[in-house]
DNA sequence: GTCTATACGGCGATAGAC
DNA sequence: GTCTATCGCCGTATAGAC
């Protein structure tokens, strides 16, 4: 594979990730994400069998920005400002949020629907999201129930995602997004106490 | 219009939410809905002029559901009970959150991926939602911030269900009803605490 | 490797018999 | 009012020229 093939793909994948975004699974034709990539249309089939395995990419590229913004994260502070971070994170993308709802949420919520393999691709990359969160409560001293309080904070995100694009007010995000960071230090508190006391 | 017309017209809009839930709306065809509703695909359009039309009435179905819903609580207990109530509600029917979603929000989601008014009559129905959530937290006392804990709460069971679907695990909606119900309950005891101090 | 032309199937919508 | 047959469009996918 040259060098020129691998930067078709990888425009074709990128704007997959956007236009899926923006106009939902099922709405998206070949020649949406083709046009959109600067790529012929019948010339899409070249770098990837099918409609689903160019989705599939998307997926696999919503992965690795995650991975690499964990990792960012992980380089800095603690696990609660760690946190904090991510939340402030998805509040500035509210503007987004607003007009198409969360990237990665609204995918999945479509994918859910289908019973291939890729909805439980979608689901791969929801747990790890999880499983980095959780990990923050657990060094937070939340050991029982770090789980919990993990599926807690991405539930409440996704949510605020959702009734942010509903709702089509960005105010709505950044509204919650503080009393989710409120709810953060409130839980950083926990060991501190347990400690103290 | 005769007896048998709306007969066969409620079928259609019955069937219509319920494979429109299963399926989502882009992936549902005319074809499916009149199968499941028992009645001759072009016969759909004695009824409805176009798809979006029946998807429409689906909604229309959802608003009626839900003000059921809310007027039947309003009959009994005080505003605490009624939110509880409302919880315990989505979390009896999180087996069918894990296969399909919220049968409600997963729509939403989707149609908020359109210009026309069908997102619009979505976001009246998640309104009213809202709407009748905030009455109850401003009856507990929560004067200034009812609506704010009433987007939480309705974003905490959206993204639960969410959750639930992705992970295909009911128990995610189980767990997050618990925590749902006690941050209720640790609102309520707001006024009780104001009064009696 | 890249792109054009086209085959193929499916779905929304219509026409018209009964 | 009810149902069948069918049209026309559009989207995926393929064939094959360059």
């Amino acid at each position: 594979m040259g060098r020129a093939a691998s930067d078709k793909r990888e425009r074709l994948v990128a704007a997959a990730a956007r236009v899926l975004h923006e106009q939902g699974v099922e709405k998206t034709t070949l020649a949406d994400i083709a046009k959109a990539a600067g790529v012929p249309v019948g010339n899409v089939y070249y770098y990837f069998k099918t409609k689903d395995q160019l989705v599939e990419a998307a997926i696999d590229a919503h992965a690795e920005g995650l991975r690499g913004l964990t990792t960012a994260l992980d380089a800095h502070g603690g696990p609660t400002e760690r946190l904090k971070a991510l939340v402030a994170g998805w509040v500035d993308q509210r503007e987004l949020a607003a007009r198409f709802g969360c990237p990665f949420g609204s995918l999945a919520s479509e994918l859910d629907k289908r019973d291939d393999g890729l909805d439980r691709a979608a689901a791969h990359v929801m747990e790890e999201l999880i499983s980095w969160a959780e990990k923050q409560f657990r060094e937070m001293g939340h050991d029982t129930d770090a789980r919990e309080l993990a599926i807690a904070l991405v539930a409440s995100y996704q949510g605020a995602a959702l009734l942010t694009n509903t709702l089509r007010d960005p105010d709505v995000m950044w509204t919650q997004g503080q009393r989710i960071t409120a709810w953060i230090d409130s839980l950083a508190d926990h060991r501190a106490e347990e400690v103290s006391a």
